[in-house]
RNA sequence: GCCGGGGUGAUGGAAUGGUAGACAUAGGGGACUUAAAAUCCCCAGAGCUAAUAUCUCGUGUGGGUUCGAGUCCCACCCCCGGCACCA
């Protein structure tokens, strides 16, 4: 007779065993297939673990126990992604150093993981903030730079007025800063930049082979944008500056009535003592630059504009002059910041032509390849003179006739264009003007200028200072202490300085997977045979990031590739993603809103277990839903039956629960591969609902059930399998294997369906004869029979009997 | 606007084209208890019924394919997510 089922006494229990007897220790061993399970790692704040944090980790824990238990070497660590915005203002507003509060925050998240009983190994445990760590995020920023893949810019960039920092595009939300909601404003500041649109291409075309949710991979599209089309040149007539154009269309060239340029374009300077009506463009101009990006971007704004009078392009499709004008609907961000414009073929230029003051002419060149009917036009959704779909070429000289597709490659080829492709992932500001980052490690040479730091002095120690608070001017606060900016120069040994911006927060985490797989080594970043045994991550779990870490740390990765430091092409083969969970109120989870729920207490009050199999039982993985503790007691409930169960074991197998047994053995292995924990939760709770209906359990049942159960609920499991005697541990017990001849049962019962619905059920053996089948349906049937006129009958075996009668 | 994913009881959700609503929560009834909690047993999509049986309807809407559709096809509506004056 077992006894009181007491949390707190068997879980605290064993996870003092288990952390005594090195259970989960991980080991390089070759010889064993391998499992790499990665969380994405956490950001260490101040404010703890919530509810929602360790669904995720709950998730890989059991996926690598049981990995585990089918006989795989399985790594499965976690450590904390410490640098960034974020630790550092807590740091300011608490007034501690932010290594100091990172410290402690690590210490509390720790010990609240402790509490739920991970199976992490924590000899490989990481921090980002760590010298010996991030002396390897500096060596790839310098492989980066010797490789031309870092370089400095002085363009204006994104920056927080209220982080006081750079940002990159990445960083945006829309046009206010990620993190703060503050518009962002452009400031020209010297940066570094690294140059990740050169792995666009790769990037993109990976993207296909990888186990990933759909909606990440296409986030990852939409973010790199690409887009082909021609670069196709206009001159200006009476002078030798050209214009250079952006077009998907090269096929409505000959529809290209005026032209439009960037407010920002630097040729309108260029221009400037031949624009007649400088003061109003200079005006529009400067107009243009007081606005945001999202009053600029705004949907369904009128599209305003200047043309700059006494400027003609010349078409170079048939030589005609056309306006010029600068206008803000075109950025300079993206293509070459210039246009040409078609407006019956483009409906931004349609609305910005079709203004009669502007008088410009909207000359049709396309002819849609179907017939001009209201359908059609209802069908197109926009006015009649503009048509953006594919089509004939008309009024196009020599080419016309031709199709769409044809005419892109001819007409450009005729005016001496070329084919290229376009992006709009812009490469990826890396500077920030922040105390808490990586040092960026270059020296700036009077003599040489930026020089890399040499590999043999990293890392560059992020040195103390008074004060970390943000400058605001652009210097970030290294550049106050004059003993560690002021330096020698390593090429010359001149006077130099050193760079005193940091680097993003995304630094550390887009190379931190490596890591793990060699977490103390002082001589390269990860030893090649451990990599090679390691690579790649076989499940990576995380919700968000998907534009942003994901693609960071893929683009890491690829030049880590082709500099021959990992082996892999891609870090990631597969991608769970990690439904969020809301506060009962259905909202964000938030100290602000004072629905926090800290795992500490779920704990305490229904055990790591119940809190477990809860978090997996809520619903699918992927789905966001609301914390209920209603809910939880079901979990709880599940587990205490377990835990009386054990009073109904006896010697012999219960034969009536075999096919139950082994059908809830492939489900729940099945479910877990899938990451569908909900029904592998459900399997288990009808299984135990069929035992306690027998009132009794086999030994060997009881023993396999238990072990099923051990990667959900890794503390009651492991109780009862000591209890029933067993010997080590279940967490190192062998995985049951489903006996695909117990899996089909003997017999079953089976509709029977009168023209598709239902009448009634029939209790067959499952290797019942059509005719014995039938005829036991028709006697279920038979009133539904009577009188009519039998035209068929369908007998699938285990499945339906269905006679269809007129 | 383009792209991706969805719409199933009171709630979270199940369901290789084959008895829709498994499993769980909340709910109703009963047992135990002086009582309550806990536990155990039973009921439970909607409609019609005093109730049972039977029947009818039922997976966002309207069509279609099929012996049979939540599932496949077409059109539409709504929700969530990504991108968005990107030429």
């Amino acid at each position: 007779m077992a006894g009181k089922y007491d949390h707190k006494e068997i879980e605290g229990k064993w996870q003092k065993i288990w952390q005594e007897t090195g259970l989960y220790k991980t080991s390089d061993d070759p010889s064993k297939e391998k499992t790499y399970v990665l969380d994405m790692f956490p950001y260490p704040s101040g404010e703890g673990l919530h509810v929602g944090h360790p669904k995720g980790y709950i998730a890989t824990d059991i996926y690598s126990r049981h990995m585990r238990m089918r006989g795989h070497n399985v790594l499965h660590p976690m450590g904390w992604d410490a640098f960034g915005l974020p630790a550092e203002n807590y740091a300011l507003k608490n007034k501690v150093h932010p290594r100091v509060a990172v410290e402690r925050n690590i210490a509390t998240f720790k010990e609240q993981l402790a509490h739920i009983g991970f199976d992490y190994d924590w000899n490989r445990e990481i921090n980002t903030t760590d010298p010996e760590y991030y002396k390897w995020t500096q060596w790839i920023f310098l492989q980066l730079y010797k490789k031309g893949l870092a370089y400095q810019s002085h363009e204006p960039i994104n920056w927080c007025p209220s982080c006081m920092t750079g940002l990159a595009n990445e960083d945006l939300d829309g046009a206010v800063c990620e993190r703060c909601g503050t518009t962002v404003e452009k400031k020209s500041l010297p940066q570094w930049v690294l140059k990740i649109t050169a792995y666009a291409d790769r990037m993109l075309e990976d993207l296909d082979a990888l186990q990933w949710p759909e909606h990440i991979k296409e986030a990852q599209r939409n973010w790199i944008g690409r887009s082909e089309g021609s670069e196709i040149e206009f001159a200006i007539a009476g002078h030798q500056e050209k214009i250079k154009v952006f077009t998907t269309r090269a096929d409505t060239l000959f529809g290209a009535t005026y032209m439009v340029l960037a407010p920002e374009h630097p040729l309108i300077f260029g221009l400037e003592k031949n624009i007649e009506n400088q003061d109003e463009v200079a005006a529009y101009i400067n107009q243009a630059s007081q606005k945001t990006e999202i009053e600029r971007s705004a949907e369904g704004r009128e599209k305003t504009g200047v043309e700059l009078k006494g400027i003609k392009a010349i078409n170079p499709a048939n030589q005609e002059e056309i306006p010029v004008y600068v206008a803000d609907y075109v950025l300079w961000g993206y293509g070459t910041g210039a246009i040409m414009a078609v407006p019956a073929h483009d409906e931004r230029d349609f609305v910005f032509a079709n203004d009669e003051k502007r008088n410009i002419e909207i000359r049709e060149v396309i002819k849609p390849g179907e017939p001009l009917n209201d359908e059609f036009y209802k069908r197109i959704g926009i006015d009649k003179r503009c048509y953006i779909g594919p089509g004939i070429l008309i009024n196009s000289g020599e080419f016309d006739g031709l199709a769409t597709e044809e005419a892109k490659k001819k007409i450009t080829e005729f005016v001496g264009g070329k084919l290229v492709t376009n992006y709009k992932l812009k490469d990826w500001v890396f500077s920030r003007q922040r105390y808490w980052g990586e040092p960026i490690p270059i020296i700036h040479c009077e003599k040489d200028g930026a020089v890399a730091v040499p590999e043999d002095q990293l890392p560059v120690l992020l040195p103390e200072v008074e004060s970390y608070q943000p400058s605001g001017t652009g210097e970030s606060p290294l550049a106050n202490i004059a003993e560690w900016v002021n330096t020698t120069c390593p090429a010359c040994g001149g006077p130099a300085k050193r760079e005193t911006n940091t680097m993003p927060q995304w630094a550390g985490s887009s190379w931190y997977y490596l890591r793990f797989m060699d977490p103390h080594n002082n001589a390269a970043l990860v030893d090649p045979a451990k990599e090679k045994y390691w690579a790649p991550v076989d499940v990576y779990v995380g919700g968000d990031h998907a534009v942003r870490h994901l693609i960071y740390a893929r683009f890491w990765h690829k030049f880590l590739y082709d500099i021959g430091t990992v082996s892999t092409i891609e870090p990631f083969a597969r991608l769970e993603f990690l439904g969020f969970i809301l506060a009962e109120d259905g909202r964000k989870m938030s100290k602000r809103y004072g629905n926090v729920i800290n795992p500490d207490d779920v704990v305490a009050e229904y055990g790591a277990d119940a809190f477990r199999i809860y978090e997996m039982f809520m619903g699918p993985f992927e789905n966001t839903i609301a914390w209920n503790t209603k809910n939880l007691v079901g979990s709880r409930r599940f587990v205490e039956r377990i835990w009386k169960l054990a009073d109904s074991v006896q010697e012999t197998d219960v034969e009536a629960l075999e096919t139950e047994l082994h059908k809830t053995i492939a489900k729940v292995g099945e479910d877990i591969e899938s990451f569908k924990f909900n029904t592998a939760v459900s399997s288990m709770m009808i299984f135990l609902n069929a035992a306690e209906a027998a009132k009794a359990i086999g030994k060997v049942q009881w023993a396999t059930l238990l072990r099923l159960l051990a990667p959900f609920a890794p503390h009651i499991s492991e109780e009862l399998w000591a209890t029933a005697g067993n010997s080590g541990s279940v967490h190192t017990a062998s995985w049951p294997v489903a006996d695909q001849n117990k899996l089909v049962a003997t017999s079953a019962t089976i509709a029977v369906q009168v023209n598709g619905k239902v009448r009634g059920t029939v209790h067959l053996a499952v290797n019942a004869s059509e005719e014995e089948a039938l005829s036991a349906g028709r006697a279920v049937a038979g009133k539904w029979l009577e009188g009519k006129e039998e035209k068929k009958a369908l007998y699938v075996p285990g499945r339906i009997i269905n006679f269809v009668v007129s």
